[in-house]
DNA sequence: GTGCAGAAATTGGTTGGACCATTGAACCAC
DNA sequence: GTGGTTCAATGGTCCAACCAATTTCTGCAC
């Protein structure tokens, strides 16, 4: 019975900010690193307090989307557009070993998801970055000696840029980042990551084949060696973990 | 020859007040939906303006973390801890069927590896509550004619509990609030969502039969109706995303 | 006592104005 | 050039007041 009725809008007056100037952003064609106009200046335009637009720029803050620098001014971090859509994600926990594997189990989710798209979309530039990062990983596998954490990480974000779903690699860095809390020296493995290296290229050739089928069992080898190096080093230290 | 000389940190009024008022909800073990101290108050105890109050709890709001209700309070909308990490995911320029599509990928990746851990490691306890959450959305299913949309999220949800990995449930709870934008008449298919109602309860007997390639299968059959149905819907409309 | 309309208190939302802290550019000795 | 100094611009914080929505209380009618 009852038809869909939409609230109705009384007041929003920092959304109303941040869409002004979204159309503001677009009309001027400011991309990421540019100024924006100062807060007193939007105040006066927008015809609002200073402290609703500072509500609202703190929002976009918290998005990422714009940086402000004390004395300076505030800056565009990323491209924004009046129609883009937000979906905060919150991660708890996750700094014991048990959060470890459950980005490891995510990894391997997504991974193998993101190398068959990507063996389905990527385009011909696309494939030709993978394989540059794959050649400078590889370089820096030989030079270093087995460090090219660095290099790695740029090969698989390769991949799930031209997986074509922009998600993929924006959950992957979050994914990264809760590694990252520990990742600077692995459990005391030294040799870390060095099984899962082979398969970066195996990975790669199943993408040029256009074989989603066998990406995507490659990927699942790479998570699985990585997987083991991660107990391997967890037996190490067993008493190590206690909180 | 530059040693990595981090920024020096200074001040941080609002994170502070953040870090200070995670303590308290952890201190007085506060959960969603239960209401926290007003913000008059959080600047009088915290010794800080009720502006810089203000920016940390719109903060916590553009998380989603936080719900303020004018002339009521500010509630809990989520569980805060003090160590959570956030990453907000921005989908650029996207309408929002691409946005929808793009989340049915991830959940298409997530929710066939959260059903085949689960046929793994689910327990008895989660094993009955799946099947509790699956009655009742059947049981929704046939009193209201197709509409057990609630019921449908509240199994999905059970069954990523029960993979013993937390991270799935909140990605998927990112990829679910977009998700119900559309949900409630997603792009005009009225029978949305029916073509999916069978395969979870294949999915549940895999799980039950501790089968995780069945549980994977029956998952990616149930994620492949929903794409199917969206597919539809968007056929339908094709003119109407023109902004 | 019960029910309900209106007053009062509570609480988030907004405003304007002030001052502080940092930045960066212009300028000035050396 | 190098290194200070000054100074204006800009974000950060604070205060005090008022607005708007909500909740709670009060008192009257029955």
């Amino acid at each position: 019975m009852t038809d869909f009725l939409p609230p109705i809008q009384t007041t929003a007056r920092d959304d109303a900010v941040l869409k002004a100037l979204a159309g503001f952003v677009r009309q001027e064609a400011l991309g990421p690193g540019e100024k924006l106009p100062t807060e007193r200046i939007l105040a006066e335009r927008l015809k609002v307090s200073r402290n609703t637009v500072r509500e609202a720029l703190t929002r976009w803050e918290g998005l990422g989307l714009v940086e402000r620098r004390q004395g300076s001014g505030t800056y565009l971090k990323a491209a924004v557009s009046p129609d883009m859509l937000h979906m905060p994600l919150t991660l708890a926990g996750g700094n014991d070993f048990a959060g470890l594997m459950a980005t490891l189990e995510i990894r391997r989710a997504l991974e193998a998801e993101a190398a068959a798209l990507c063996a389905i979309r990527a385009g011909k530039a696309e494939l030709a970055e993978i394989e540059r990062k794959l050649d400078l990983m590889e370089e820096a596998f030989q030079t270093r000696a087995g460090m090219s954490s660095e290099e790695d990480w740029e090969f698989h974000q390769a991949v799930f840029r031209a997986s074509g779903n922009p998600l993929f690699e924006q959950i992957i860095a979050a994914m990264y980042e809760m590694f990252h809390r520990f990742w600077e020296h692995p459990l005391g493995v030294r040799d870390f990551g060095h099984a899962s290296f082979p398969y970066h290229r195996t990975i790669f050739e199943r993408i040029a084949a256009r074989d989603p089928e066998g990406a995507r069992a490659e990927a699942l080898k790479l998570i699985a060696t990585v997987e083991d190096d991660l107990k391997r080093g967890a037996a190490n230290l067993k008493l190590s973990d206690r909180r």
